[in-house]
DNA sequence: TAGGCGTGGTG
DNA sequence: TCACCAAGCCT
């Protein structure tokens, strides 16, 4: 365990920038609840900020308590979800509430090793509940600590493949000892990240860590590692054509047919696959008098 | 472990 | 315009 002079004067400027600088955000209201911060958590997962908070706060309002989503169908689940994306984050967060409910008396667990082992939950979200909710000290690495720590420690633009292990030591190395000092740290790296570490162009004008940063004492160096692996284009994907069909289903309260699921979509081949992939996934249920609908409709 | 999984904003 | 990107997770 070593004590880089960066080590301490990085974490300590981050938690002052923060302090100033973090936004106001629901989660971050005092008195707001572990399963908000929990659901807040599953919302947020590859899915921008300004485009959850308004379904987060419906969500809330309509299911204030792990028992209350636990107690409806994964269909209004997933309607609620709406148009946010990746759906099976709904039947997740649904399950999620049910284990709550059935295992831990409707109260969201603090134990890390609890949280992972819940529907959907994985390594990132468990240590964000447990540090942002109960102010427990764990590192929490995301997309956005990752990015920071390659740049500001490691002196790269762009952070190695992720690794557990890895990931997490290097986030500790840096987390501060004081549990209120550690949440902060933990948010404020990740808000740094969010604000002005970015991916694309990062404002390092504007940056409360530049006089420490690895990466731009090292002259700002371009990424030479390995590409990240392209993600396939959307247009014409079986991912637009599961979005379609789930748009259909959220929309009907009756089975839809066949012959209406044929008019989302002209490539029969892809249509099907898309249809069975969903009904693998348990999103979509072969209804008993024909048709289609959302799981427990 | 690499690939699949929605949707929308942006430089 | 169109890749890239967004508080990941699961298999």
């Amino acid at each position: 365990m070593t004590t880089t002079a960066a080590a301490t004067a990085i974490p300590e400027t981050i938690v002052a920038w923060f302090h100033e600088n973090g936004r106001t955000l629901p989660w971050r209201e005092p008195g707001f609840s572990a399963w908000g911060t929990l659901v807040s958590e599953f919302m947020l997962q590859q899915t921008p900020v300004n485009r959850v908070i308004p379904h987060l706060n419906a969500w809330l309002e309509r299911w204030p308590t792990p028992a209350d989503l636990a107690a409806a169908p994964p269909a209004e689940a997933l309607r609620a979800w709406s148009s946010l994306g990746y759906p099976r984050r709904a039947l997740w967060l649904h399950a999620a509430a049910v284990e709550i409910t059935e295992r831990h008396g409707g109260v969201v667990p603090s134990d890390v090793d609890q949280l992972l082992a819940l529907s959907g939950v994985g390594d990132y979200t468990a240590r964000a509940v447990a540090a942002f909710a109960y102010g427990l000290r764990h590192p929490v690495v995301d997309t956005n600590t990752r990015r920071v720590i390659a740049r500001a420690v490691q002196g790269q633009a762009e952070p190695a493949p992720p690794s557990r292990a890895r990931d997490l030591a290097a986030m500790e190395e840096l987390l501060p000892e004081g549990l209120v000092d550690a949440r902060d740290f933990n948010a404020g790296i990740m808000e740094l990240g969010a604000l002005v570490c970015v991916a694309r162009t990062p404002r390092c004008g504007d940056c409360p860590i530049r006089e420490q940063c690895a990466w731009i004492a090292a002259g700002s160096p371009a990424y030479l590692g390995p590409r990240k692996s392209v993600q396939k284009k959307f247009e014409g994907s079986d991912r637009q054509v599961r979005g379609l069909i789930m748009k259909e289903l959220r929309a009907a309260h009756k089975p839809v047919t066949a012959a209406e699921i044929d008019t989302v979509w002209p490539d029969a081949a892809q249509r099907e696959r898309a249809l069975r992939g969903l009904i693998a996934d348990g999103l979509a249920v072969a209804s008993a008098e024909g048709g289609y609908t959302l799981p427990h409709e």
